[in-house]
RNA sequence: GGGCUCGUAGUGAAGUGGUCUAUCACGCCUCCCUGUCACGGAGGAGAUCGCCGGUUCAAAUCCGGUCGGGCCCGCCA
């Protein structure tokens, strides 16, 4: 039977068997130390026996290996315990050396992560590197549970369309048995639909935008939260999403506690509820810092955003700020303008440590509004295969609704403190990389 | 797509006209080492300095082109 490493020190002064990877070998003479590496974590084993020191002559890191061995109390060994007198058996043996190094933290550093993804296949089983997945499992994690406690119903939706709907950004284009396919730049059709539905939908899913963006905060491929709700208002639906950051930040932490220590993770700094600003209140504080003229822009720059959060990080204790109040003619055409305020969209971005994690809008729910915005704001045909299915969810009932996207690996890369997205990506990509 | 910038052993870096027959660290190989945990010590292998062309008595170093990266902006999650 096979202990896991992480559950030596439950079997103390018992023969164990114990299966994993070669991380480490350090000979010393007449004492050699190895660690073996599982998905519990590290052991380390004493090996004093020339004859079983011998066999992993030649033998590089990534070996994989099956030790047999007696759970010795050491105060000198990581963790206290480690594997005394063992016996060795190598599974599979590895005897080219890996190209990078996986038991020392991998170079993150701008110029060299074009090396970090050719090699990512085993630089991800750096410690590390690991660490980072696990702690973006753990918010995928910690969002379903939020979703669920608040009534929501998980689905997924087709990536492969007819054609392109939202508008705005390029579309991937693919032959699909001879007529013309696209890759989903959204899932905001279908989670509108779902609307009708569940009520309350949420989908944590792949997609793709075909946009020449070379930043540290694009790809071609990510992974967007992107979920919906029926019988909303707009000030509830900027509430769910607070309750959703909230609730990732504290599972996450707790939960992740020793991954975000050993990744040196600034702990996050969230205000109990998330402030709110407007748009041209960025632009007045922007302009009045830094001299430089943004009012009546009618989006915010990328500086802005830095700014913005370190404003707020300051004056609100929130590393999470809601920008308000965009206008209705930049809007798209699904989006609702505010009653109150017409030349106002009922919208909200959410930034996070100095990005966009978030757009959230309500939705125009009414059929012949949305019929008239559709033709007006994106030129669209509704007897199109792209809008006529979509369109029949509001001819036949849509109550009220709203949603957002979130973007995983941008949340995952600024609650571990990364500088790109793609460090936050398994195998990221975007303008010029599609493997591996 | 626009602007800026970088390319030297497997990996990360130093070297910006001659002393470069290219330096250092990690990794790798051989040997020594009984408490390592970035182990330590001695020795060794490994690079047509991204590629092509040019300037020069002389090019890793200067110029042009080319290929491949990166950062910022636009766009967005």
């Amino acid at each position: 039977m096979r202990t896991l490493t992480n559950k030596l020190p439950e079997h103390i002064g018992k023969n164990v068997t114990i299966e994993g990877w070669l991380h480490k070998k350090r000979l010393l003479g007449g004492l050699t130390f190895i660690n073996l590496r599982d998905r519990s974590g590290l052991a380390q084993i004493l090996i004093k026996d020339k004859d079983e020191v011998e066999k992993l002559r030649g033998l590089q890191i990534g070996t994989v290996l099956r030790i047999k061995g007696s759970v010795t109390k050491d105060e000198r060994a990581p963790g206290g315990v480690e594997v005394h007198d063992p016996e060795l058996e190598v599974i599979v043996p590895v005897t080219d050396e890996p190209p990078i190094e996986i038991d020392k933290p991998l170079n993150h550093k701008p110029d060299n992560l074009d090396t970090l993804f050719e090699y990512r296949v085993i630089g991800l089983r750096n410690v590390l590197e690991t660490n980072i997945f696990k702690v973006q499992a753990g918010i995928k994690e910690a969002a379903r549970q939020y979703f669920k406690a608040e009534g929501f119903t998980e689905f997924n939706s087709p990536k492969l369309l007819p054609e392109a709907t939202e508008g705005g950004s390029e579309v991937f284009k693919l032959d699909y048995f001879g007529k013309e396919a696209t890759l989903a730049q959204s899932a905001q059709f279908y989670k509108q639909i779902m609307v009708g539905v569940f009520e309350r939908a949420y989908e944590i899913n792949p997609t793709y935008r075909a946009e020449l963006s070379a930043t540290t905060r694009h790809m071609t491929e990510f992974i967007h939260i992107d979920a919906e709700i029926g019988f909303v208002d707009f000030d509830g639906l900027l509430d769910v999403v607070d309750g959703l950051l909230h609730g990732i930040i504290e599972d996450v932490s707790k939960n992740y506690e020793n991954e975000l220590k050993s990744l040196r993770a600034e702990p996050v700094k969230l205000a109990s509820k998330i402030p709110r600003i407007s748009l041209e209140e960025v632009h007045e504080l922007y302009t009045k810092e830094t001299g430089t003229k943004t009012l009546g822009e009618k989006d915010l720059r990328p500086d802005e955003e830095r700014f913005i959060s370190e404003y707020s990080k300051e004056k609100f204790d929130s590393e999470a700020i809601f920008i308000v109040d965009w206008p209705a003619s930049e809007m798209k055409f699904y989006h609702k303008k505010s009653e109150k305020n017409p030349e106002f969209a009922e919208r909200a971005d959410l930034i996070f440590r100095g990005v966009e994690i978030a757009t959230i809008s309500m939705r125009e729910h009414r059929y012949k509004e949305l019929l008239d915005q559709l033709k007006t704001i994106a030129k669209g045909d509704p007897e199109a295969d792209g809008f006529k299915y979509y369109l029949q969810a509001f001819k036949y009932g849509l109550p009220p609704h709203g949603g957002f996207g979130m973007g995983l690996e941008r949340l995952t890369q600024k609650i571990v403190g990364l500088n790109n997205v793609k460090e936050a990506t398994l195998f990221p990509r975007d303008i010029n990389r599609l493997t591996p």
